[in-house]
DNA sequence: TTATTTTAGCAACAAAGTTGCATTAATATG
DNA sequence: CATATTAATGCAACTTTGTTGCTAAAATAA
């Protein structure tokens, strides 16, 4: 377990108070003053790490982070649906969401990573 | 209609001519006096608007491009399974297979990229 | 309270992608 | 077929995003 710092905190705070997945510059934009941007880059490292959070590429490429509620930290798995919506620009997890594959037996599945773009409840 | 130039024509071949989708590393390697880094950046855009190749982002947030086959021009779409694998990091376009989705009602569905991570047939 | 180990800050770097502008090539027009 | 027109290219410069090495400063252990 890596130490609890103050800048952890506070990142781990903002995460986790956001009903949507954050950038690390909109988490930059909340941490002002509070620690350095390369030391953002790796205290997200370290949550995802210790399954307090886990890390989305969006659609268009961009990373996201989102704290993780229906994973227990024994069982980490992201496998749900990430909504983002192409007029606010937000991205919303379904964690109660699942889909089937059905690959060739010879595919070992690890993880899958769906986002699906559109517009949200929101916006439309 | 953009124009068809020796680069453009020569990028096209490049990616249809591939089982797996590539980067822009990639093509840039198989390029080598073809054209300039820049342009290769503006050609892959041409062919993602002329739908000839479309861009798939990878769980590492690496961004791909592979050649179109399923989608005709006038219909676009790339809502199909993409597999990645994390031995020999390839990424592989299964056009064949899509899946359902279950969101709230308010959400309107664009389009969706559905990216698998794992071990492939061939790594298996 | 001091020793130990992790974390933070800073600077520098690297990869990926973008923009502006002059030059060159491809198509359209007479 | 020559020339005008428009789009594409090359180059340099720049931005964004993320990484690495190293010293100083905190957090935990002893």
């Amino acid at each position: 377990m890596s130490r609890n710092t103050i800048a952890k905190t506070r990142i781990l705070e903002i995460i986790q108070g956001s009903s949507i997945a954050l950038t690390h510059a909109a988490i930059q934009e909340q941490t002002r003053d509070v620690c350095d941007r390369v030391t953002i880059y790796r205290i997200l490292d370290r949550l995802v790490n210790e399954n307090e959070i886990h890390r989305i590429v969006n659609v268009n490429g961009v990373v996201n982070f989102a704290a993780c509620k229906r994973c227990s930290h024994s069982s980490h798995h992201h496998d749900h649906i990430h909504f983002s919506c192409i007029k606010c620009g937000e991205l919303t997890c379904f964690e109660d969401q699942s889909i089937d594959l059905n690959l060739p037996s010879k595919y070992i599945i690890q993880e899958y990573q769906l986002t699906v773009a559109g517009i949200c409840g929101k916006c439309s």
